[in-house]
DNA sequence: AGCCACCGGGTACGGTGTTCGCGAACGGCC
DNA sequence: GGCCGTTCGCGAACACCGTACCCGGTGGCT
């Protein structure tokens, strides 16, 4: 005892993106990591995350389970795959020369692939792991500060919290459910009597789209 | 066909907290969601939320899985409550004046809560539930702000913003690993020469904690 | 042409959440 | 005190999950 406390299986220290397809000797394979990876996002697309299972990406590309752990060493792995994967969707314009601009441009984008890909939120959320293209992405994100005075921790900090507060908006507008249910509780709540400025909340729906000058005043907040 | 595409099982559109134990005719139940609720907690702060099965609760307490479905419908109920329990923790001193200094205060609180419990974060992140405890931090967190002439809307929504950046940093700081394998891979990307502004990236540990100035900017920017 | 490394698929295992039917235990009422 | 209705605790069962393994077939290279 000791040696592996986890009850998971452990993932190689590396990630699948380093982890090059298996090598060029014997029969070729028929399917690629692509392959699978667009299946997998074409599947969370139209049924959710919850029903992305090894059996039914593969039954996808009319092939049994086992077979994707040729491409796949873990589930997990095809998550990471399917994250970075739609980090691709950026249009990434060059700097304009207004950072606040820019960054609240990539801000709203990602809430746009966010929408676009609903089981992203939780994703992203979940697991924080970077692949070729959510390179790329950062790269843009540095480079739209490069002249920016802030130390370069406070930059990658920034950028944190902006994709954390994107995806945790749209995590919240996606699961229109949980929202009903919590409305419905603070609304027995409220009743009860026990909390004045819950009760006084007014469930007016705010008018016009609050997340670009939120997203503003918190960029210019940290980055001041 | 048509009328329940999905395949999870349908939750009752009300929150557990709304559902009550059930009446007390019959024979009583020897245990309570409360027990069972701390059964979980305590599993899940010692081997990690994954471990939190309805079997291995149910073993804690000495009983068998499916006994557990008397006192809650899903397992997700379950991790309602995990979450809504664990929100006990907060010390809610009235608030001193400084709404900015008290709003730092609770999210410096909900760090330290989930440090306790690091299988808060996903929790939190994932799903958006709010129940009895939930809701005295709020009220806490309205009555802070009763003073503030923002909107009833911006307030939730920085509340809501403040407890996503929280969650979201301690779920990184409690991931380690990702960070590693994300780490290895950056290192990777930065050799490659392409990412220039990624590569220029000095990994110096910043000093001191950043949280506490990251939150006072973040709130004084949303608040103003 | 032959080799051999690899692929694809099937099967199997241990685990999961959840359902169901059963007998036993309790509180209230006659 | 005894009955009755209701609920409880339990264990078996179901469908599904991720993953490991083995085996026969297949293609590229020499």
């Amino acid at each position: 005892m000791g040696t592996e406390p986890e009850g998971t299986p452990p993932r190689a220290p590396v990630p699948i993106w380093l982890r090059p397809a298996r090598s060029g000797a014997g029969r070729p394979a028929s399917r690629s990591r692509a392959e699978i990876t667009e299946a997998a996002v074409r599947l969370a697309d139209r049924d959710g995350l919850a029903e992305v299972s090894m059996r039914r990406v593969a039954a996808e590309l009319g092939t049994g389970a086992g077979s994707l752990y040729r491409y796949v060493e873990t589930r997990d792995d095809l998550l990471d795959l399917m994250a970075d994967h739609v980090c691709a969707e950026y249009e990434l314009a060059p700097p304009s020369g207004d950072w606040l601009a820019d960054l609240v441009d990539v801000g709203l984008q990602a809430r746009g692939i966010h929408r676009r890909h609903p089981w992203l939120p939780e994703l992203v959320l979940t697991r924080a792991v970077v692949g070729p293209n959510g390179a790329d992405v950062t790269e843009h994100v540095l480079a739209v500060l490069a002249d920016h005075p802030a130390a370069d921790g406070d930059k990658m900090l920034a950028w944190a919290m902006l994709t954390a507060v994107v995806a945790s908006a749209a995590r919240a507008e996606a699961a229109r459910v949980d929202t009903e249910r919590s409305a419905r509780y603070l609304a027995h709540v409220a009743a009860q009597g026990r909390h004045p400025h819950l009760a006084a909340l007014r469930a007016g729906a705010a008018e016009g789209d609050p997340l670009p000058t939120a997203l503003r005043r918190i960029l210019s907040g940290l980055l001041g």
